[in-house]
DNA sequence: GATACGTGGTC
DNA sequence: TGACCAAGTAT
């Protein structure tokens, strides 16, 4: 790349997110913390749906101490329907760190920051651009879509290894004057121009820099293998109600999917030699009357599928209840954290009584 | 480096 | 309907 070439590129990309920009909740600030809580909220999910969430969001927790200080199942509550969890107990664990580690102050520089909980090579790059105007390079799936195609970059996008061919190219690219625009004008782009089909490179700023569309190539741009198919787990799901009303709720392991997400008790089916009431007798402790369907669904995670069918029982007698569970009312579920795929039966549970 | 980790929208 | 996508990170 020379010189004239890098500017006039920046430029042209700088100048357009500056005049063409959307108007988004978090680029009103330029707290730190605020700008670290969006960048997360962002991964790896659309901006039409992170933007209710990060308002609800900084409502409640407007500093780093308040997040810092908030019981995890609020916390998970706020989370929920947001998807990848982890997300936020990482995102907790980060903030405390700052407030006892660095005296409330998000680090400047991308070796501190980079050691906080959650913080990965790109969330770095976006609070230290964004937030503090430090020349980093923050590459996520749109900047490497749209140097893809304006630099005919034909390494594989899906092998880790190539993200660096990336990063480089941006810390060549990026205006030093203007890090935060010029980082997030490549995400822009990405997102409203210089899409994965039918870019819309008539409206480009760069169209006349890009050499994808010289060649006519921009529609096989990038290059990205990789495509596995989820695996399908039948579970069976069971609301079941005490005499006094309660109903029975299990925690989840503090690990893998899901974790500490509350749900009705559920059992795996890979073999049919026991009933659902068998199988929550031996792993649950309690017996359970005959059951009535509520609803059955497929949920589709993005490594593995629930083949779900819930339904509705009545508690016959406690013998010795899984440490898990526990008894909630109506009103306390609802404060539960709890899945969608869990929503959804709750809700038609409901609205069947 | 490969796999786990959510959800909702689009074509 | 199934496949793919969206501002990734942890292990």
């Amino acid at each position: 790349m020379n010189e004239l070439y890098k500017k006039q590129v920046r430029n042209a990309l700088v100048t357009w997110f500056q005049e063409e920009k959307r108007d988004l909740p978090w680029r009103k600030t330029t707290d730190p913390y605020k700008i670290w809580v969006s960048e997360v909220m962002l991964q790896q999910t659309k901006v039409d749906t992170v933007i209710p969430y990060y308002e609800r969001f900084i409502s409640k927790y407007p500093s780093l101490e308040s997040l810092a200080t908030a019981p995890e199942e609020e916390l998970l509550k706020q989370w929920e329907g947001l998807g990848y969890y982890s997300r936020a107990r990482n995102l907790q664990a980060g903030v405390k760190e700052v407030v006892e580690e660095y005296q409330s102050i998000v680090p400047s520089t991308r070796h501190e920051i980079s050691k906080l909980k959650g913080v990965g090579p790109y969330t770095a790059g976006a609070v230290l651009s964004i937030a503090y105007g430090v020349p980093e390079h923050a590459v996520d799936g749109n900047v490497m879509r749209v140097l893809s195609r304006l630099l005919l970059i034909k390494e594989d996008i899906a092998k880790p290894k190539t993200k660096k061919i990336f990063e480089e190219a941006v810390m060549e690219l990026i205006d030093e004057d203007n890090p935060s625009a010029f980082n997030q004008g490549l995400m822009e782009l990405g997102a409203v121009i210089c899409t994965p089909t039918k870019p819309k490179c008539l409206l480009c700023p760069v169209r006349e820099y890009c050499t994808a569309f010289f060649e006519g190539m921009q529609e096989g741009l990038p290059i990205k293998t990789i495509t596995k198919k989820t695996k399908v787990h039948k579970v069976k799901s069971v609301v079941i109600q005490a005499n006094d009303g309660k109903i029975l709720l299990e925690k989840r392991p503090s690990k893998g999917l899901l974790a500490n997400m509350w749900q009705f008790p559920m059992v795996e089916l890979p073999t049919l030699k026991h009933s659902v009431e068998e199988i929550i007798e031996l792993d649950y402790g309690i017996s359970i009357s005959k059951r009535e369907e509520i609803i059955a669904f497929k949920h589709i995670f993005s490594h593995l599928t629930w083949e779900m069918e819930s339904y509705g029982a009545l508690l016959i007698e406690e013998k010795n209840l899984a440490a898990n569970c526990k008894w909630f009312t109506k009103e306390e579920i609802e404060l539960q954290p709890m899945p969608v795929p869990v929503l959804k039966i709750w809700n038609t549970w409901k609205e069947k009584v």
